[in-house]
RNA sequence: GGCUCCAUCGUCUAACGGUUAGGACGCAGGAUUUUCAUUCCUGUAAUCCGGGUUCGAUUCCCGGUGGAGCUGCCA
């Protein structure tokens, strides 16, 4: 199957277009097929400078390879592909040919009513509480007039003639059958008066000479899909399959928008999120494999996903979702990958991290913890720094820890963690040694854990006190108690 | 207003006429020999309403209601 993702370069990429690009994805690559990228840039006056290089790079980011039509080759934004060219605005004498095609037919009409007028004539179908649509003015226009006034330089668009008498049905990938009544179609313009073809003309045109088998998009355009039908007929073409994907919504169930969440790509890349994770939410934001499975690899997704399967009702864009499984995919990172992911985030703030040799161990007491590779730096903050520890931080009611005790915890650790040789400081005799201390001095274990966490790490969250200590090696560890010993904390 | 689509826990969803209506997120509680996180366990919570078809409806049909999209020389 051939499918294809249609941005218009009106800003950055969407989260509800990647969503509609990785299902098209999805059924070009589980049927070994291409898929391709095309923009629809017809609308001169919304173009957004830039918004092609965010959108390629959003969909490489996102793993979603383009086999055909506008791509990142060594670095600059090209064009692959025998279909070509895949930028609409340089498409425009082939939308020409047919229109001038359907013009010879009689399925469109030249049209020279004015924005005014347009504008009348709806407020007035409004107030009689009709649908709004054109009401055919200009085909009452003689072969004779119109000529004169094209000659005349007269501006006008080209308007498809509607048959008001049929019902036009369909069937949908994911909706199955669909109607619609003919008398309540408008003579969509297909040719605007600067000579660039709307979408409908243009959808139409591109889908079938690019050979696109299956049409993947949003709920939104159902309504029109009768207007593509019948253009596919006018043109003597067999329209492709359609699968109208629902839509994204706010909390408040209203359209997905930039006023209330975080829409684009890009938003999400700067904050950190892993693409294993936005593609995993995004596609089971309305389809699932009927499993309890949760966690979906690309690979994965390619294998099972189907249209079938995807829901017919629109689904909240819920970010807790997604950030448990931005948690779920941190933690599947191989050790390795994971350090060289946050080392040279650590290095920035901590340059002697770059000459660490203990950095991988660090980087495994954090790894279960984090949730963005961003936080790092603060997570580790306190294996190059001396942390400054407070009275306020050890004395703890959770732990039955008073003020007046501190002195002699810390008294007590000293002693204990100093019995230990260089040569045996490790978790598990660092371990039983406090564990024996505890017995001894009759103390509970979390009263000489906390504190010794605390004054280790100055923070009142971190892995755990044998785990740090055991890091941090002996000299650092003795060094930290004793200083805070003679603070007066 | 008109047209079209949709309707299971708060959210994402499973159940293709027969289930104590299942799972996940979230939330609450607990366990995991210190905190946080992880992991595990337990709990919380749903078939929009009314008819019909049927021995039996979440499921099929009709009608309401509710929500959404479209209604542009935007896409």
């Amino acid at each position: 199957m051939r499918t294809r993702f249609p941005p218009s370069p009106t800003g950055m990429l969407h989260v509800g277009g990647l969503r509609t690009a990785l299902y098209s994805f999805l059924v070009a690559k589980q049927t070994k097929g291409e898929f391709l990228l095309r923009i629809e840039d017809t609308d001169q006056a919304r173009e957004v400078a830039g918004s092609v290089d965010a959108i390629v790079r959003g969909m490489e980011w996102a793993g979603l390879t383009v086999d055909e039509g506008v791509m990142m080759i060594d670095g600059v934004i090209s064009e692959k592909g025998t279909r070509g060219p895949y930028h609409q605005s340089k498409r425009l004498p082939i939308y020409r040919k047919y229109v001038d095609q359907l013009l010879a037919s009689g399925d469109v009409y030249p049209c020279f009513c004015t924005a005014e007028r347009l504008e009348k004539m709806r407020n007035d179908q409004a107030a009689r509480h009709v649908a709004p649509m054109y009401d055919r003015l200009c085909t009452k226009l003689s072969t004779e007039d119109i000529a004169a006034k094209i000659a005349a330089g007269e501006k006008h668009v080209i308007r498809m003639k509607v048959p008001h008498t049929e019902t036009i049905t369909f069937n949908d990938d994911i909706r199955g059958e669909l109607s619609f009544k003919g008398h309540t179609i408008d003579d969509q313009v297909l040719l605007k008066s600067d000579g660039f073809p709307t979408y409908h003309m243009a959808h139409v045109v591109d889908d079938h000479l690019m050979d696109i088998d299956i049409v993947t998009r949003g709920e939104e355009w159902l309504s029109s899909l009768p207007k593509h039908l019948l253009l596919f007929r006018y043109l003597g073409w067999s329209p492709p399959r359609y699968a109208h994907v629902p839509l994204l919504f706010n909390k408040d169930k209203s359209k997905l928008s930039k006023r209330q969440n975080s829409v684009s790509v890009d938003e999400y890349i700067e904050k950190g999120y892993l693409p294993e994770a936005m593609i995993n939410f995004l596609a089971m934001l309305g389809w699932n494999d009927g499993t309890t499975q949760e966690l979906f690899s690309m690979d994965d997704l390619i294998e099972k996903f189907s249209l079938e399967r995807v829901q017919k009702s629109g689904a909240i864009f819920d970010i807790e979702k997604l950030d448990w499984l931005q948690g779920q995919w941190m933690r599947t990172i191989p050790l390795d990958d994971f350090v060289a992911r946050i080392r040279p985030l650590v290095e920035e703030n901590y340059p002697e991290a770059a000459s660490d040799k203990d950095f991988t161990k660090k980087a495994a007491l954090i790894q279960e913890r984090i949730t963005f590779f961003k936080e790092a730096p603060d997570m580790l903050g306190y294996f190059y720094k001396e942390p400054t520890v407070s009275m306020n931080l050890i004395a703890s009611k959770k732990q039955k820890i008073e003020a007046a005790d501190v002195p002699r915890l810390i008294k007590i650790l000293i002693e204990t963690l100093d019995a230990i040789s260089e040569k045996y400081w490790n978790e598990a005799s660092i371990e039983a040694a406090i564990r024996a201390a505890m017995e001894k001095e009759s103390v509970k274990l979390g009263q000489l854990l906390w504190p010794l966490r605390a004054i280790l790490t100055g923070r009142e969250y971190s892995p755990g006190a044998f785990e740090v200590a055991a890091v941090l090696g002996k000299g650092v560890t003795m060094k930290r108690l004793l200083t805070s010993a003679k603070e007066d904390l």
